[in-house]
DNA sequence: CCATGTATACTAACCAGTGAATATACACAA
DNA sequence: TTGTGTATATTCACTGGTTAGTATACATGG
């Protein structure tokens, strides 16, 4: 409400926005507190005015990726109903798509989990743990509505392919990888699957 | 060769050996050249005798991990002869085993390729690179040896899940999703299996 | 006396967080 | 309408500590 005219964004908004620009880019302890506010426009005392710290900062990050991340995930897969293993590859084409861009630098979560692993309590890591449990979660209710009997385990699987794609493809920079774990999720639903026969070729 | 007096191990050595005890509990950036140099025993001013720069120290630290590490996973994969399967399915075993210390801390070549992924010329990216290279060619030859055809895309499946499964448990702290991630190993080894039939339970 | 190796002491930059002051908006009394 | 108090929002300037890397000197074995 307050200074409307200087910017129609609010201020904590845009430094959640800058936050996630740097820390995504150049990682958690390769940004300074100094830059993020620099980049928001405004000056380090304000910024902490709206966190009290720069692990409330992370956490804010991440916070703010969460649902996006999530609703992406499910318009891919809700993209054409052409049957579970293509609709669950297609999440993984995509993301091979997106990881062709230059800026791409994996999973913000992962990321942030590897770079904060000797800190297990941090906020930032709760909020990366109840993320990827969201997505393996709606992978489980998916698979169990489609009346897959290992559901759960099946979604661990999924979920494990998908990481491990983020993980591999930072790596090599070779975004190939993630059609090969897609294919291979693909492989994991199809043998889940009940009765077989009334699935469609395409 | 020089002051063996001094100490059993060469300098050079024990500093690397610090490095990797703080680069992999701490991650890169959150451990300071100082302390390497202080847990090694020496000053910063011979740190930097023996390795020009933090990058080569961190390059030097991946570097030693790389042969250690690709012994132990032959090693478990060879410690029975019980079929693909069972013998791949070992390693995520025995990995979800260390990750169940309290001083397990993930994938040091993950780790530290996400802290750095916003670099990708470093060095310890393309030391990083090369190891896991090595270990999807080493399953890749094995798989091959099998008769299997499509030998390097179960490869780099196989690989997928292990990284996944470094990654996730990173996250959650639940060594239960090597196991699961054994387990789709397992799946997909076996349907990728020839011939058929001549293979025993256990 | 020279190459190898180690140490003391330093620099220049950076970094997370803070103290004190100021500006603005709005509620409410005169 | 005007004045005033209070919570919100923002700035400048600073501190104490840390960091990667270095200039210089000293030691020691061959």
């Amino acid at each position: 409400m307050a200074d409307m005219a200087r910017s129609a964004i609010p201020t904590r908004e845009r430094i959640i926005s800058a936050a996630n620009a740097l820390f995504y880019n150049d990682g958690i302890r390769g940004v300074s507190v100094d830059a993020v506010a620099a980049k928001a426009g405004v000056t380090k005392r304000t910024l902490y005015y709206h966190f009290k710290s720069k692990d409330d900062l992370v956490a804010a990050y991440l916070a703010a990726r969460d649902q996006p991340n999530l609703a992406l995930f499910r318009q891919w897969f809700a993209e054409a109903d052409d049957g579970l293993p293509a609709q669950v590859e297609r999440i993984f084409r995509n993301l091979a798509r997106s990881a062709r861009h230059p800026k791409w630098k994996g999973c913000g979560f992962l990321r942030t989990s590897a770079e904060l692993a000797n800190m297990p309590g941090h906020p930032a890591m709760k909020i990366g743990a109840a993320h990827k449990k969201k997505f393996e979660e709606w992978l489980r209710v998916t698979f169990a509505s489609a009346g897959i009997a290992q559901a759960a385990q099946l979604a661990r699987q999924i979920l494990l392919l998908l990481d491990g794609s983020f993980a591999v493809v930072l790596l090599h920079r070779d975004p190939s990888y993630m059609e090969t774990a897609g294919e291979a999720a693909h492989a994991l639903i199809e043998a889940a699957l009940p009765v077989r026969g009334k699935r469609r070729a395409r």
